[in-house]
DNA sequence: ATGGATGCAAACTGTTTGCACTACT
DNA sequence: AGTAGTGCAAACAGTTTGCATCCAT
């Protein structure tokens, strides 16, 4: 169970998103949040639809495309796209910004995701923004390895 | 049209390539490559199919979907996931390693990607195989920026 | 009571697969 | 001649969409 202050304080990032945007509260938008919450790993939308579903609250699996969605909007969960077609998610709240390395099968697969955070990543960004003189909101860095 | 020396370059590559794996010459696999090292962009599979189709030599999906595959094992394109569910490629030799700096416009979408190249990736990659002892095969990063 | 959100199923998109036919070796 | 490779269409997986129903306001 995540830290009930932690909850305190999504939920909050949350009323206020909802109210900023005119949304409804309803219960799926915040069982789902605190649900992923108490998630360790990245998880893709099927995971996350199945373990609702074994859990007590059971959701469409278009609630959590759309739940998802608007948490991604609200700053709560990222989004990555490591290499294959699918995409992955996590909580975003105290987890400050970060960079993974992704461990493969020989096919593949993902078996395991490293998370590090490195300031050289910032400078390039600063080096990149002063010189074409654009604003960069976000990167992915995404470093393979595969099981041997 | 790519250069002669090019050409001649990469088709021995392919040569040997397909020597070694005692795979079959086909008119497709090196009427793809040309075609993709004429190209100066990134492509996604339904792109390079079409282009094809307009050129005067047309074929299946599923032989681009293979001879992407087999070019990408014998390192003659490059492919990436950037924040969307599509694949994209681009030939790799004679284009040295490098990174990507997307621009969307405000739905997302792909508008224009521009490529850079920094050394402190290669430091900072070096530091996690010397620190986690792993052999890191490839890295992708993708710095997001927003058409206003 | 109003209409935004959900649930379900159908549609869609990108990719993979199966099988008859073609063409390299 | 033998079989890897191709073309086509059907299957698949992840995601999006449309519409009837439900429930937060």
């Amino acid at each position: 169970m995540a830290k009930p202050e932690i909850l305190k304080s999504i939920k909050d990032i949350l009323d206020k998103y909802v109210a900023k945007k005119n949304l409804r509260k309803t219960q799926e938008r915040y069982r789902i949040l605190e649900f992923i919450y108490d998630l360790d790993k990245h998880f893709d939308v099927d995971e996350l639809h199945r373990k609702l579903k074994e859990s007590d609250f059971s959701v469409s699996k278009a609630t959590v495309y759309n739940t998802l969605e608007l948490l991604l909007d609200a700053g709560l969960v990222r989004k990555h796209h490591f290499s294959n077609n699918t995409a992955y998610y996590e909580k975003s709240y105290f987890n400050k910004a970060h960079d993974h390395l992704i461990i493969t099968d020989r096919n593949g697969k993902v078996e395991q995701i490293i998370e590090f955070c490195d300031p050289r990543i910032d400078a390039i960004r600063a080096d990149l923004e002063q010189h074409l003189n654009i604003h960069i909101s976000d990167h992915d860095l995404y470093f393979y390895a595969k099981k041997i």
